[in-house]
RNA sequence: GGUGCUAUCGUCUAGUGGCCUAGGACAACGGCCUCUCACGCCGUAAACCCCGGUUCGAGUCCGGGUAGCACUACCA
């Protein structure tokens, strides 16, 4: 019987969507969407007093960011949340009459039971006994409806007493999972501890419990997640059995954790602000604590460098390609190529995709995503930009090549826009000679010959697949500079030195041709006036 | 402590018994290009955790160590 695909990306709203849960929904998306299936967004708010108030938002948010399609559940559209779908709700917290039904179903099977023992009973316990747990071994000493009488157990409860469904684990059985990357995992059931299904101080199952049944009832055929859950898989066969859904029991495939790039342990919320690099997709604000953290959108990312960067966290195709569009991960993705152990996040890399997918971005499309820092830095508060769009976008052209990220354009093209007011010294003590002031006054009267039109004009020389660009005004300053033998580097890096205000930027006459004839003369002169 | 998972250059990884004197990428370093800084191109350095076993042959299979990580809640 071949099942349809349906998988989930089932994260929790208490905060921020953690880059490797963007990795998880990524992977379940590329899966579902490769096998012609269904990828479905479920919310797990079960944990009342974890609840952060926009995250769910925020989850949704980012991945329609990044481009990871929701076909059913719930998903962001124009900045409005909707639900789609016929397996709804599809947030935990709206459920709750469908978990009643099925604690019920476990309670009544004898696959669970009530427990009365208070957290701090619980705490007393394990402060007693060394390696407390709560399981077939302990369960005969403690408060449940094991042990009392079922008029004691009734009484209680309609008193009101708080108390907890735990499922029942029998001992002493080799529990197999079939793990889709890792192979045969048994785990003997010894080691598991009746688990809590259900609280009734709110009402709620805990995710063991509700996971199992919304995997069911959504009809999940793939579980998709990270390796935390990897200990948890034989409690959830179990669970499985015990409600006799075995025969449709989703397959498992447990990924590897994303490390932290420095030092042991996982990837952490806090590691981020640590070392200078987001950890979110987007931009966070925290209503509840306050905190905000950086996002890979705010910080320049691009969602298809994102994308590419953490497809390859932990997964690899079969040849050595390393840039992929979300077509192409689609198509060669598979979960046998998932790497077994921890990736340590390495930000360096990540950079290095963004700067290949920047270079593929058209300048005009730059120049779009640009113009807020730019404004920003020109302190310019309304719209009315003193430059124009095609400039700026001819100003990217010429230094996109130099740039990782859209704001770091800014250092790479501030003196198009400002004139500069002082000069590297760095540049100065090595470019700037005593007979620069001569060579540039000469300079400035060899360029005045020129006309307005003249100045501008250049042609494409194509050899050997190069592409050159011949400047008239090369033909007008090369022939001076021989004449008098001054050295095409010391008076070239002194005119760049004016022009810039230090030794770097693009080509001279790109330069000049962005500056204007004006513009280029002034520079010259003030360079003078201060330099001397 | 217990249980489980994992183990190739600094990092991400290729490698499924002979194609491995271990390949690619990022970062590092050097060179070329060049008026500068970059980009780009070319190159250098850099790894099979340890010990046994199986085999004609092991990075690749098995066992044992070691190490790292995860889990061990009325969190997910």
């Amino acid at each position: 019987m071949e099942r349809r695909v349906r998988v989930r990306f089932a994260p929790s709203p208490t905060g921020a969507l953690h880059i490797g849960g963007v990795r998880t929904a990524l992977y379940n998306y590329l899966f579902a969407r490769q096998h012609g299936g269904d990828m479905l967004l479920r919310i797990e708010d079960t944990d009342s007093t974890r609840f952060v108030p926009g995250a769910e938002e925020y989850i949704l948010e980012a991945l329609e960011w990044l481009g990871i399609g929701i076909d059913e559940g719930l998903r962001m559209r124009n900045g409005q949340i909707e639900s789609v779908g016929s397996h709804g709700p599809y947030r935990q917290s709206e459920r709750r009459e469908i978990y009643h039904q099925y604690v019920k179903q476990l309670l009544d099977s004898g696959h669970a039971y009530i427990a009365f023992d208070t957290p701090e009973e619980l705490e007393a316990k394990r402060a007693e006994i060394p390696n407390f747990q709560y399981d077939a071994r302990t369960r005969m000493q403690m408060r449940n409806s094991l042990t009392m009488a079922a008029e004691d157990v009734k009484a209680l409860m309609d008193k009101g007493e708080k108390y907890v469904v735990r499922f029942k684990v029998e001992p002493d059985e080799d529990v197999h999972v079939h793990d889709l990357i890792r192979g045969e995992v048994v785990i003997n059931s010894n080691i598991l501890d009746d688990k809590v299904l259900y609280k009734s101080a709110d009402d709620l199952p805990t995710y063991h419990l509700a996971n199992i049944v919304d995997d069911h009832l959504m009809e999940i055929s793939h579980v998709i997640r990270g390796e935390e859950w990897l200990p948890s898989a034989p409690l959830h066969v179990l669970l499985y059995r015990a409600f006799g859904w075995s025969d449709t029991m989703p397959q498992f495939a447990h990924l590897p954790l994303l490390l932290k790039p420095d030092g042991n342990g996982k990837l952490s919320k806090r590691d981020g602000d640590r070392l200078g690099f987001p950890v979110f997709p987007l931009e966070f604000h925290n209503q509840k604590d306050g905190t905000v953290s950086s996002g890979y959108r705010e910080s320049g990312y691009l969602p298809e460098a994102v994308i590419n960067f953490l497809a390859l966290l932990g997964w690899h195709g079969t040849g050595d390609q390393e840039l992929y569009t979300m077509d192409e991960l689609i198509k060669e993705f598979s979960l046998d190529r998932v790497s077994k152990s921890g990736a340590k996040f390495d930000f360096e890399k990540g950079k290095w995709f963004n700067h290949q997918y920047l270079q593929l971005r058209s300048n005009e499309e730059l120049a779009e995503m640009f113009l807020p820092t730019l404004k920003e830095k020109l302190q310019i508060t309304n719209d009315q930009l003193p430059i124009d769009k095609a400039m700026i976008a001819k100003v990217i052209g010429l230094t996109k090549d130099r740039v990782n990220f859209v704001p770091e354009l800014w250092e790479q093209t501030n003196f198009f826009f400002v004139a500069p007011t002082e000069y590297d010294e760095k540049s100065l003590k090595k470019r700037w000679k005593e007979d620069s002031p001569k060579h540039m006054n000469e300079l400035l009267e060899v360029l005045e010959t020129v006309s307005e039109e003249d100045w501008h004009k250049n042609e494409q020389m194509v050899n050997d697949q190069m592409v050159n660009t011949l400047w008239h005004l090369d033909k007008v300053v090369m022939p001076w500079i021989e004449a008098h033998e001054y050295g095409v580097g010391i008076v070239m890096n002194a005119f760049r030195i004016c022009l810039v205000g230090a030794a770097r930027g693009p080509h001279i006459w790109a330069i000049t041709d962005v500056l204007g004839k004006e513009e280029t003369l002034a520079r010259v002169r003030t360079a003078l006036k201060i330099l001397g």
